[in-house]
DNA sequence: TTGAAAGCGGTACCAA
DNA sequence: TTGGTACCGCTTTCAA
């Protein structure tokens, strides 16, 4: 009984315990254990000390390696809605670039407000991470200049600052509210409306901007614009009214994303307003599941997964070859007709499908 | 230039560097910055400790006190699949626990086939995380054994196993299947079929189970069951196409998740069978955004956010104060009475399509 | 109230 | 090839 009391926790394996166990020095086992120094050590004692370890279940600490070395082979992330779709596929994409690099990926979502952000950062920067992932950014963003000070490698991802300051990887926005703006045309739309995601973040700022280029090139007024002050259903829905109230002759609206498009819908569905029949709409992102709503939504799709992996390709690049000047990575978008767009009472241009790239003649979902 | 060349860097802040310039030693630092031993330093070497740290930038090192004290401060979250929002949404009520109790996340997607769970936990418990949030148990899980045997603190989410061996946080599987039979029966169905989840987790287990159970004493007949080897929309599909080559008159279809019903949906639409009009449907989770599919799915509402804020809370608890035993917490799901279930056409008893041969009956169109 | 010192568990450099 | 040792930055006990 006493004997057991004696050894009541057979106490954590080490570096030491190990040693200890084959009367050898620590510094010896933790060459054996290391795939890049085991050659300089006896095969034989190699041998035993991977049998001792073993043995006694021995695991490396990463913290204890993490203080010595000053890496800590960890990734921050930080995204405003962990609940949105959008942003779970981006982690994905990033967890997958991750996996098998031994790097682990540390998550925070910084809430609605962004408010917390600073602490947010904080509390990661204090854990050492190597690098850090924002899916945050706004155009002109104190975070970012936060990080920078710090000397983290930092890299945007969906949302970049105008100016670049840190790599970021994001979709090509501009082009795809024009590709969004040539399909309505080509459907004899003249009369387009654009609800704008928020100013203050770059999604909302170029996608508006390609709204008005894109009407301005197909000879089209770009004056029927609404911008939501956050990307929420909500947001979209009271867009929407503002639109009908304002240009009741509207025939179509280029949202500047799905979120907003699904609020517009239900605006529209709730005044009785037919959806394509009437009123044409697209949205902008191709969430998930998005395709299944009724009517299922034309949109741009955005590489959510591939962007998440090369930010956190291009973040690893930083990290371990680091002094290497910001890099943009623009991503392509396409254009995905479904049923929520449709010609005009009045019919397409006879022209419609003709000129027009590729992507643009995805067959109907 | 030479005396540039001797202060490259400023150097990082720690204790050391603010005793140095305050002529005090790293301990009284040390004191002063922690808030629980403060109390015990003259307040004004506090201030001066503190202006100095706010001065130098200084940030604790999380690292070092990791290692000093053993506990990290750190959860490591384990999901199937991080791109399904079910996940997400637990992730995001793990994360509402987590802020402002000074814990971080770390999240790691064990993929689908599951495969690289041991590397997983052994990469998270290698950086010494303090517990362990589990979303992929299997109904006998050698991950869960694992973790116990290295006395973890670990809380499995959404699937339990069959015997508590560690805390759980889970739903009311069977209740809800229950809830799901019992509306269907209402409206007048009989001839009700099953796409079960996999059989190997306890949500696949339990609504299946659920199901006869609802079944028999419903006075019906519990033997239309397909058993999806996955919880995807490919397996919905392929149940659907099999229930309705084995038993063609079946008016409902209850699945065993959102995405299995998205499946059969799918399948149904391609072989133009009206839903609800032909046959009813059921779905399990009521997962973001399901609710705008056409036709808006019937579903039981699983509390996802509040799972996940539960059993993070149950987890710290466990961390803070050990040694108590496991504890199951089952959440209760309510009926979400959508589009996709309606009053058989004919009513309750009748089959209209009775005696026909089978073959015939298959393309409804 | 403050100082001194011993680690936590690795890593990495120097010597033998 | 192996041993010895000095840290990494913080926590914590013991003295002063």
């Amino acid at each position: 009984m006493t004997l057991m009391d004696e050894k009541p926790r057979p106490k954590a394996a080490t570096l030491q315990t190990i040693a200890d166990a084959l009367g050898v020095h620590r510094s010896t086992v933790a060459r054996a254990l290391n795939a890049e120094e085991r050659h300089r050590i006896t095969p034989d004692v190699v041998k035993r000390v991977t049998e001792e370890a073993e043995r006694q279940g021995y695991r490396r600490d990463i913290i204890a390696a993490s203080l010595r070395t000053g890496k800590s082979r960890l990734v921050g992330v930080i995204v405003p809605d962990l609940a949105n779709p959008v942003f779970s596929t981006i982690l994905d994409g990033v967890s997958a670039a991750l996996t098998g690099r031994s790097y682990s990926m540390l998550v925070a979502d910084a809430g609605v407000p962004l408010g917390k952000q600073a602490e947010i950062v904080d509390a990661l920067v204090g854990r050492r991470v190597d690098g850090l992932i924002l899916a945050t950014a706004m155009r002109n963003d104190p975070t970012v200049s936060f990080c920078l000070g710090l000397k983290v490698p930092t890299v945007l991802v969906n949302r970049a600052e105008d100016t670049l300051r840190a790599s970021s990887v994001v979709a090509d926005d501009h082009r795809g509210m024009g590709l969004a703006i040539a399909h309505l045309a080509e459907l004899g739309h003249r009369r387009i409306a654009h609800i704008g995601g928020p100013e203050a973040v770059s999604t909302g700022c170029l996608r508006r901007q390609g709204f008005q280029d894109a009407m301005v090139s197909a000879g089209l007024g770009a004056t029927r614009i609404v911008s939501a002050d956050s990307y929420a259903r909500s947001a979209g829905a009271s867009a929407a009214r503002q639109i009908f109230a304002c240009w009741p002759d509207t025939t179509a609206i280029a949202a500047g994303n799905d979120l907003l498009a699904l609020g517009a819908l239900e605006y529209m569905r709730e005044r009785g307003i037919g959806c394509p029949g009437e009123v044409s709409l697209t949205g902008f992102n191709d969430m998930p599941f998005i395709d299944l709503v009724d009517p299922a939504l034309t949109t741009i799709r955005v590489p959510q997964h591939e962007m998440g992996k090369a930010a956190a390709d291009m973040l690893l690049g930083a990290i371990e070859g680091p002094g290497r000047p910001p890099e943009l990575q623009r991503l392509p978008v396409t254009l995905v007709v479904r049923s929520s767009s449709c010609a005009t009472a009045s019919g397409p241009r006879e022209d419609r499908r003709e000129g027009l790239p590729s992507d643009l003649l995805l067959p109907r979902a």
